[in-house]
DNA sequence: TCTGCTATCTGAACGGCGATAAGATAAGCG
DNA sequence: CGCTTATCTTATCGCCGTTCAGATAGCAGA
């Protein structure tokens, strides 16, 4: 997952310290979470000084917001790994555990997709990549609806769906109405099973 | 909404410093957010000193805490407040509308709400005032369903259905879908339809 | 090769932050 | 009245993001 951007840092020079940045970014988001970020713990990764990271970037905002659209990028591959089948329902409920499990395996990548305040959303390659991420996701719905009358609220509503556990989850209050449980432990044994017999939207509309 | 927390501050003692810390700390949620929140800020509303609230409650966490408890509060109020019918179906559309409505008439508070890095959990009121909120909320999954199954699977999925509406705009991903629309649009006359005829928890089962 | 231009990076500075601890103040109570 | 204790101030520390003058070196053109 991680570039090895050479040539690495020589001197005075880095070389490829842009890459670097990002790639120390995502990897403290990893490591810390996103309220573990900080600039300077960035460009204390990438070895170089406090300063550095201003020239390329301008804030903090900007670097995060590189790595956000890394984050949407990573969820659309997982997403549109996803094989569609002759079962648009089925699709559905394997492209919500794809959802859920992104979000579980990347939860500082998948929080800071998700905020206003650290992610510059004017950035013309934002509308791209987000919309580009739910695109097969969009396509499973409207597979499943036929000529539905409102195609945009049933993606809504069903994204807000997967959207709410994965962020119910992340957030830890899935523990407390499934007995403590890990989140590989949800995300393998329960989340499957709530998907089959819970979960409307993997039925035929 | 805001206690006055008499007496006022005379002089080197406040009197009531704790209630106006919180008073104050629900204040700057308000209007600037949970990421405009300081503990210094609080203490400048206040009128007293940067230090005086660790004497009350040690840490931010420790008054974040004690406005998170209030959030939870306030929302089973306003879950609370939605009268039950024959209907339960109906009901449950009236409990998405008014979580969702809570969401943004407090999104400082709602957010607080779900950050655990923020929020001390282990606190022994916080099990308490958390069910209670949603007690209302699974009573209507309840009436709805019958003798189901898995009643809490149930739960968890319908919260999670409008837990990621809130979030989703919140977070102002609906903006994209529904025409740059405001929160207050959205939730006046958008979802109000939204519940009725694209969502299945909207639905008998 | 030399020269100048420009992108890149350093290092210091500023104000704001949470946390901590020593000391000042006053409320309460015997 | 005097002691105890809770409350609040003040100073300090190490973080943080941002800004800016200056140092460095890559690089194009002569």
């Amino acid at each position: 997952m991680e570039n090895e951007n050479q040539p690495a840092k020589t001197g005075y020079h880095h070389g490829n310290l842009k890459a670097a940045l990002v790639d120390a970014a995502d990897a403290i988001l990893r490591d810390r979470g996103i309220e573990g970020f900080s600039l300077r713990e960035a460009a204390r990764r990438a070895g170089v000084s406090i300063g550095a990271p201003a020239h390329h970037f301008g804030s903090a905002t900007g670097l995060l917001t590189e790595v956000a659209l890394l984050g949407y990028d990573s969820l659309g591959e997982a997403l549109n790994a996803v094989p569609s089948s002759d079962d648009p329902a089925a699709d559905l409920r394997s492209l919500a555990l794809a959802y859920v499990r992104f979000a579980l395996a990347h939860p500082g990548r998948f929080r800071l997709m998700f905020r206003p305040d650290l992610v510059n959303r004017d950035d013309p390659r934002y509308a791209e990549v987000s919309a580009r991420a739910l695109t097969g996701f969009a396509q499973a719905i409207m597979r499943r609806d036929g000529a539905s009358t409102d195609t945009m609220a049933d993606v809504f509503v069903v994204w807000s769906s997967i959207h709410g556990m994965a962020n119910l989850v992340l957030d830890g209050k899935a523990k407390y109405m499934f007995g403590g449980v890990t989140a590989d432990a949800f995300a393998n044994d329960i989340l499957p099973k709530l998907l089959a017999d819970a979960w409307p939207f993997g039925r035929m509309a």
